[in-house]
DNA sequence: ACAATAACCGAAAAAAGATTCGGCATAAGG
DNA sequence: CCTTATGCCGAATCTTTTTTCGGTTATTGT
C-alpha cells in the first residue's frame, strides 16, 4: 500500500473534511448519488471528465469512511448500487453552500483567470 | 511560467471555491490574517508546519484573486501587512463549517483511521 | 465456445502540488 | 563594511494525486 511520507494534522476540522471529501471528484460523486445516478456505471458517464478508476477508489474511500453504503445483488453481470450515509446526508448543505459561494463570485475569479491568460 | 496539461471545469461552483481556497494552507492563511497576524512573519510563525515559500506563494494567489489585499510600506526591513478583502471575509461563514463538520466527525474518522494503521 | 457486461484491482506513468535551498533588494545598527 | 531583517522569487527536487492500461471474476445471451 502507498505509505504517507509526510505527517497529517488530524486536528484541524477543515483538513478532516478536505480528507473525507476533497479529493477531486468525490463531491461530484456525492452530488450524483444525492439525484438518484446510484450506480458505477451511470456515475463515470454522468461525470466523463472524471476517469474510470479513480472514481472507482473514490467510491471506495467514500465507502471506507461511512458517508456511503454500498448494495450489491450477486446477479452479473453485477448491479452495485450505492447510497448516501446520514453522514454523508450532512455534508449535502456544505457542498450546495460552496457551489453556491464558487458561482456567486465565478465572473470574478474567471476574469482574474483570463488576465492570467493573456500574460502568457 | 507553469502551464497546465489537464482542462479546468471553471462551470463547477465548487471547483471554483476550492481553485480559490483550496491550497494546502489557504483555509489556515485566511483563519491568521481574520484573527489579526497579518504578516508574513508572523504567519509563518503561527503555523509552523507550513514551508515559508509555499505561504509566500498562496498569499499571493489569495492576492491575484482578490480575497486578501496587501498593505506595504517602504520602510526596511519591509513591514507587509495583508488583510482580507469583502470577498474574503464572505469565505469565513464556509471555513467555519467545514470546521465543525470535521470536528463533529473527527472521532467517527480518526477511528477508521487507525483501522487502516491496524491493518498494515 | 465465446463475446459482452459491470465492478474492481494492480502497477507504471504522468501531472500537479509542496518543499528545500539559495538568491536578490534595501535600509538600519553595530 | 558587515551583519541582520523582511519580503519576495526561481529552480531543482520530492511527494501526492490522478491517469492510463491492462487484467480478473462470474454470468448471460449467441
Amino acid at each position: 500500500m502507498y505509505e504517507r511520507k509526510i505527517e497529517e494534522n488530524l486536528d484541524c476540522g477543515i483538513y478532516l473534511a478536505s480528507k473525507v471529501f476533497g479529493g477531486k471528484w468525490k463531491c461530484c460523486i456525492l452530488d450524483a448519488i444525492n439525484r438518484g445516478i446510484v450506480r458505477p456505471v451511470h456515475i463515470c458517464s454522468y461525470i466523463p471528465d472524471a476517469s474510470k478508476r479513480l472514481i472507482e477508489m473514490q467510491l471506495a474511500e467514500l465507502l471506507f469512511y461511512g458517508i456511503i453504503e454500498k448494495y450489491s445483488e450477486d446477479t452479473y453481470p453485477k448491479k452495485t448500487e450505492y447510497s448516501l450515509s446520514i453522514v454523508g446526508k450532512s455534508i449535502l448543505p456544505l457542498l450546495s453552500q460552496m457551489d453556491k459561494w464558487g458561482l456567486a463570485h465565478s465572473e470574478f475569479i474567471k476574469e482574474r483567470q483570463n488576465e492570467l491568460q493573456d500574460s502568457e
